[in-house]
DNA sequence: GTTGTAGTAC
């Protein structure tokens, strides 16, 4: 076997080279099979035993076995002991020192055996020590044979060693290459991608004499992940035959790059081809569902979910689904009565509901079915104190906040992350403390990270302190330059504080940066199912001429009750009469009013939108609500408003 | 007749 570790040590400074097919004989030494490294037939009594083993349940029972094994003189049988040490495995006991001693105690281990102990280790995430056995198999002089390969591929692919990896991929080659097992082939993809070089998996894949379905769908997956969905797109129209795996990944892929109704067409497409259904497909298109945040594909995709084997009721991975998607389109009611129909629930399940509960303002619910989760066996993750604080800031519950942050890390062991000192940095800011908040990001044992900058500045918007969103803002600048809302929030509280020529070169800084404002949109279901867009200013839809008398009638029905514009909501610095135009035009309201014109008097008006709801907006559809008698709900970027009579669930606090 | 590769939610 040639070695050639020297040549390609050096792969890691090279980050973009890949290794080529054609760089390597035309007719390479073949693999070693394995029946011939194999030095004896297994007799009867070894098959016996490995039957026994599979069916062992529990350590007591191995050691039986292993003591059988020893009085039957088996103690140097590859074939037996590797299937010692898998089974070993499968019940997560540590490779050291059980496993361990029984590989030392061998002579002569054969490829199997060393199989056995870097899968081991690998399962243990012990990743040196799997490729350690392997340089040490390799220094014995022991053939890797095909399946050495695919295991350590998978080493270097969690400890995202391309260096290695490509040594792998140089031997390989040169003992036949993946043209005769594809296992190698798709593994060696899986490793290059896992290691972030798409690209090179991608080569692979060209080159590979043979592809199945699994090496397509490790490729349009990674497309997927990357955001790339047009190449995924492509990929997968070539794919010649396209499984449920393959279907699977085009759905949560669109789901997963914020483009739920493409998600919900190919997941439309997969059924009319006939292709079955599973749990994962499922999750993919709820997903979707949930963004969409509307009712009628909500409730198509739990009749869909109920009628499929995996369906609703039935499954706990489903189940926590549908709960997120049902608090994502504002039936939280939905969402609980499908959380008290769950047979079996689990941390997904819980955090989910808590995390619903917090998003809809019911911080009471929210904290209650908490105290009710610590008393199963079921642990809180990070995810659920996530929800819990969350509820916390959403109701002013600074003391609790603060308790159930110090039990976090006490009690269950979870050291706050960055995302719960967004959550602590939220709550403190929102109930007007901000010089706590602030201290609290300079204090913090961790580096902050945007989140929590922009939580302070979000707070900043809301009292009016531009001193401090200063500071915010310029770590902001710094931490993610490209993220147009930051801008925005800052010249907006300038413009809150009249400081118009602050607001001015804020806007500058966006220019040279080459930044332009996302546009602000809304959508609401029609009547029909169909969904409504309106982007603020945008007069395009067909009633756009009833949408705007609709919406003048109800402001000046409001504007007799005593309602004013909240003009310091627009950070234009024009004359009273423009902002006014301009709080008219704002995307909600042509939502909302399409909404009072298109819908059976009496019903519920859901209303999305894409960012935080203005003050003027809020208030707005709160004399709505009472005017009209509807119930509204508005879902905006960070929570719920349920509008009714008058009042906001809200409390007029967000 | 020992072994391996693709997709999932809070």
């Amino acid at each position: 076997m040639v070695t050639l570790s020297r040549k390609f040590s050096t792969a890691t400074s090279d980050s973009l080279a890949c290794i080529s097919l054609k760089q390597f004989p035309q007719n390479p030494q073949k693999p070693i099979p394995f029946y011939q490294i194999q030095q004896q037939q297994p007799k009867q009594l070894e098959s016996q035993i490995v039957t026994t083993l599979d069916g062992c349940k529990n350590l007591t029972q191995i050691k039986q076995v292993h003591a059988r094994i020893l009085l039957n003189g088996l103690d140097q049988s590859c074939y037996v002991l590797a299937k010692l040490i898998r089974t070993l495995t499968k019940l997560n006991i540590p490779m050291d020192p059980y496993p361990l001693s029984i590989f030392n105690r061998v002579k002569y281990p054969n490829p199997f055996l060393y199989n056995a102990l870097i899968r081991g280790y690998l399962i243990e995430e012990s990743l040196n020590e799997s490729t350690e056995f392997y340089s040490l198999m390799r220094k014995e002089g022991v053939v890797p044979v095909s399946f050495t390969f695919t295991a350590l591929l998978k080493a270097c692919g969690a400890k995202m060693d391309v260096g290695l990896g490509r040594q792998i991929h140089g031997q390989t080659i040169l003992v036949g290459g993946f043209g005769e097992d594809l296992h190698v082939g798709n593994s060696m993809i899986g490793m290059y991608i896992k290691c972030g070089f798409l690209e090179c998996g991608r080569k692979v894949f060209d080159e590979m004499p043979n592809r199945d379905a699994i090496s397509w769908t490790e490729l349009i997956s990674a497309y997927a992940k990357s955001g790339n969905m047009e190449s995924a797109g492509e990929l997968f129209d070539g794919l010649p035959v396209k499984d449920m795996v393959a279907w699977t990944v085009m759905v949560s892929g669109f789901a997963q790059n914020a483009k739920p109704r493409e998600a919900i067409r190919f997941f439309e497409k997969m059924q009319e081809f006939g292709v079955e259904t599973d749990e994962i497909t499922l999750i993919g298109v709820i997903s979707a569902c949930a963004q969409l945040g509307a009712a009628k594909y909500a409730d198509w995709i739990r009749d869909v979910a109920e009628k499929s084997e995996f369906g609703g009721k039935h499954s706990v991975v489903v189940g926590s689904a549908l709960i997120d998607m049902y608090s994502k389109c504002g039936s939280v009611g939905d969402a609980y009565r499908v959380f008290q129909g769950m047979k079996e629930r689990n941390v997904y399940s819980y955090s989910s509901m808590i995390l619903g509960f917090a998003m809809h303002g019911l911080a009471h619910d929210a904290m209650k079915l908490f105290d009710e989760m610590v008393k199963t066996e079921i642990k809180p993750n990070r995810v659920t104190f996530i929800g819990v604080l969350t509820a916390c800031s959403h109701a002013g519950m600074v003391e609790q906040g603060w308790q159930i942050f110090e039990l976090m890390e006490k009690c269950y062991g979870i050291k706050p992350s960055a995302d719960h000192y967004t959550c602590m940095v939220d709550l403190l800011g929102r109930a007007g403390r901000l010089q706590e908040a602030h201290e609290l990001v300079k204090t913090m044992p961790i580096e902050p990270h945007g989140g929590v900058w922009g939580a302070l500045l979000g707070a900043c918007r809301i009292h009016k302190r531009a001193d401090i969103a200063a500071i915010a803002a310029n770590h902001l600048f710094e931490l993610e330059p490209y993220c147009i809302g930051n801008y925005i929030l800052l010249a907006n509280i300038y413009a809150s504080c009249g400081r118009w020529n602050d607001v001015s070169t804020v806007r500058k800084l966006m220019r040279t940066r080459g930044l332009r404002k996302n546009p602000a949109f809304s959508w609401i279901e029609s009547e029909k199912g169909m969904v409504h867009e309106f982007f603020s200013g945008d007069m395009t839809h067909p009633r756009s001429g009833e949408i705007k008398q609709a919406l003048e009638d109800l402001l000046d029905r409001l504007e007799a009750k005593g309602y004013q514009p909240h003009l310091s909501s627009v950070s234009y610095d024009v004359n009273d009469e423009d902002k006014r135009r301009i709080l008219m035009t704002h995307s909600e309201k042509l939502a909302l009013a399409f909404g009072l014109i298109s819908t059976i008097p009496g019903s519920k008006i859901r209303i999305v939108k894409n960012l935080r709801i203005c003050e003027d907006c809020h208030s707005v559809i709160c004399g709505a609500s009472q005017i009209t008698g509807r119930e509204i709900i508005v879902r905006d970027i960070m929570r719920f408003h349920h509008f009714h009579d008058g009042i906001c669930s809200c409390g007029n606090f967000w």
